[in-house]
DNA sequence: GTCTATATTTTGATAGAC
DNA sequence: GTCTATCAAAATATAGAC
């Protein structure tokens, strides 16, 4: 009785896993069919091309990412916390799915024009909120920004970048790399020293 | 008598170009060779194939980054001043030369085994050295670091990725953004603000 | 839905003339 | 040093049987 997955899910998720290891373009489509434990005129049965399978990773993990931050930050009121749990679930997001969000980051350009397009469209409106966050939270003089739009990309970046060197079987839990990536944002390797005020600008 | 650079830094520079804006294995030798003024086949008389092309751009990258690196330090005595001061070398570098920095970056995995060790060796060589400076500048208390060997991965991706968005004819300049990145990690977005000091654990 | 067989293109690389 | 011509392998994708 048990149903697993449907082969076109088992395609997309191994297409990423292959992606994410070696490359869109150094995968082949013989060798995700071996992986499915089919041949590999089988996967136009379920995708039109090569190109389709990768586009459908991006725009699921685009989707997915826009829709599950805009619960995470829905209704709460200061920008900062705010700013703080989009961040939390940006860095868990892309720790516990790192072969979708991997590929969804790397391997952009190798999308064709018409896919490009719509994909690029989704992650600026995923950047829109962070760049929203950020905004507020400066007007509201909780923190001190000169250039939002380059301490986004700053910010994004780093956390993007868990995809590429976490390991499950690693010393480190999600919560850990979590917490100091955003004590790291929030203050610095300085700005919590005992006695660091001194450097204040203002003081 | 104006001599050019050699036909085999011409391929270089294309090929890591090329490398840079499509991949590698999206990149062909005839595209390079055509980019270059010659044809295919000559590119085999400078190079024994395109794997090697490939490693020579990234080790030459890895052993400049070293030695400059090295050259930027030493003789600095004060740790924290030395971590700046590296730092803000890798940007500047990576930044004058996105192309070779971003495809070292990006495409070890496009490398065969005896490459890969050769190339992995040098980058954690020069790893080490922002680990060094983080934990002396954490033992003399000039910084609060929980994780170094985490602080260290955090710092350098956000620094390396200015090869993906930085513009030579965009609005910031290279000490802007070296700038901009120091004092965010330094002091994170909330460490200069006025009367943060509340915050600080020990107060 | 999956198979075998194959069409078509393109690739990295080689041979040999100039 | 660069060329033309070409090899051999591999890729994406299609056709049609089961």
């Amino acid at each position: 009785m048990k149903k697993g997955p449907s082969r076109r899910m088992t395609i997309l998720r191994q297409a990423a896993k292959m992606f994410h290891e070696r490359g869109y373009m150094a995968s082949t489509l013989r060798q995700l069919a071996g992986r499915c434990g089919i041949q590999g005129a089988s996967i136009y049965y379920h995708f039109s091309s090569k190109q389709e399978i990768l586009f459908e990773i991006m725009d699921y993990t685009m989707t997915t990412l826009i829709e599950q931050l805009k619960e995470t930050i829905d209704g709460v009121e200061d920008p900062l916390e705010k700013l703080d749990r989009a961040i939390r679930f940006h860095i868990q997001y892309h720790i516990e799915n790192p072969y979708i969000t991997h590929v969804t980051d790397a391997e952009i350009r190798s999308l064709t024009a018409e896919y490009f397009e719509q994909i690029i469209r989704k992650r600026r409106e995923y950047e829109v909120f962070f760049h929203r966050m950020l905004s507020k939270s400066v007007a509201a003089g909780l923190i001190e920004v000169d250039n939002i739009p380059l301490m986004r990309i700053a910010i994004l970046q780093m956390c993007t970048g868990v995809t590429i060197w976490f390991r499950e079987d690693g010393p480190l839990t999600v919560d850990q790399v979590a917490e100091a990536y955003i004590q790291f944002i929030r203050w610095g390797v300085i700005g919590r020293v005992k006695g660091s005020n001194k450097h204040f600008k203002a003081l």
